[in-house]
Formats: structure tokens, sequence, C-alpha cells
DNA sequence: GAGTTTGAAACT
DNA sequence: CAGTTTCAAACTC
């Protein structure tokens, strides 16, 4: 086994995520996208990463932890360290618990919003995990390849 | 690699 | 809560 040469820009199965963060220092938040995966995963950031000013580091952690507790005080399970709760629909497809879901579903991750992509790329987080859009989805002309949004 | 598109996080 | 801004990833070339 010698070391792969890394030309794909997905994250590795180890778990390096190798994000390319320029203005956010790698501290806010991202599902898998917007802003820095490295610290939604709650991990610092690793050799591949091609950030810039890059905080999400073990001699920053002052800062990540900071900048955890900011998001954590708007959202209680935006960064829980072990997401137990059904983290949520999208990843099953199933809402009908709909409890918990606090003050506004909080981590939210309820569905998408596509517009224009309308389903059938990575763009759509439902795709993205391989799972139909629900009913929860907003998204417009819905054609999520595994399947579509009812309506 | 540079440039465009995209939708969610963050902000107001 | 809704509209706008900001942002890095997905995508295209
Ligand atoms: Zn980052
Ligand atoms: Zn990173
Ligand atoms: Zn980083
Ligand atoms: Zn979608
Ligand atoms: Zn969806
Ligand atoms: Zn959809």
């Amino acid at each position: 086994m010698l070391f792969r040469k890394k030309t794909s820009t997905t994250n590795d199965e180890n778990g390096c995520k190798r994000c390319k963060c320029k203005k956010t220092k790698c501290l806010k938040l991202s599902f898998p996208c917007s802003y820095c995966d490295c610290f939604a995963a709650g991990i610092h950031c690793s050799d591949p990463c091609s950030c810039q000013t890059c905080l999400n580091r073990q001699e920053y952690q002052d800062n990540v932890l900071e900048a955890r507790r900011k998001i954590k005080s708007h959202n209680p399970f935006a960064f829980l360290p072990k997401v137990v709760q059904h983290t949520t629909d999208i990843l099953s497809n199933n809402m009908e618990g709909a409890n918990l879901t606090t003050p506004s579903s909080a981590r939210h991750k309820r569905g998408c919003n596509c517009k224009r992509s309308m389903c059938r790329k990575k763009y759509c987080d439902c795709y993205q995990a391989k799972v139909g859009c629900s009913s929860g989805c907003r998204c417009k002309g819905c054609e999520n390849a595994y399947g579509r949004k009812e309506g």
C-alpha cells in the first residue's frame, strides 16, 4: 500500500475533508456545502486542505471553540459532538418523527430548497446524500434521481 | 487552474 | 420569520 495520489477533490475515505476556505478561516458551518466542511465535521484542517489563514487548527483551538460556542448559541443542535438525533430526515427521508426540532429545526437540514439545479446535481443536499426529496423539501421542478418530491 | 453557478450559512 | 449578503463547493470550461 503506497500513498495514493489525491487527485480527486472529494474527501478521502480516511475522513480528510480537504477544504479550500479563504475568508472564513475555516470557522463556519457547512453540511457539506457552504463554508468549511472540516469545521462542520468537528475536525481540524489537515495537510490536504488548501485553506488560507486557517484557524481551524490545534494551535488555534481557542478560536475554534469560541466559534463553536457562538454557533451553538443559536443552534444547539448545530455542533453536538454526538449526533445521536435522527440526523434528520435528509438521511432517512422520513419526517414523521417531526418532534424535537426545537427552535427552528436547529441544525435544520430538513430538506433542500433548490431552485435551479432541479435536484439533479450535488448542489442539492438530498441528491448528494443519495436520497430522494421529501415533503420537507421546497425544491422547484424536482428531478431528483433518487426520488422526486411528491407533487 | 480559472471562472461560473448554486443553494445554504450567516447576517440584517 | 423573510430578504439579502456571503461563501466555498459543485460544476463547467
Ligand atoms: Zn476550511
Ligand atoms: Zn480544511
Ligand atoms: Zn482550514
Ligand atoms: Zn434539491
Ligand atoms: Zn430535497
Ligand atoms: Zn428536490
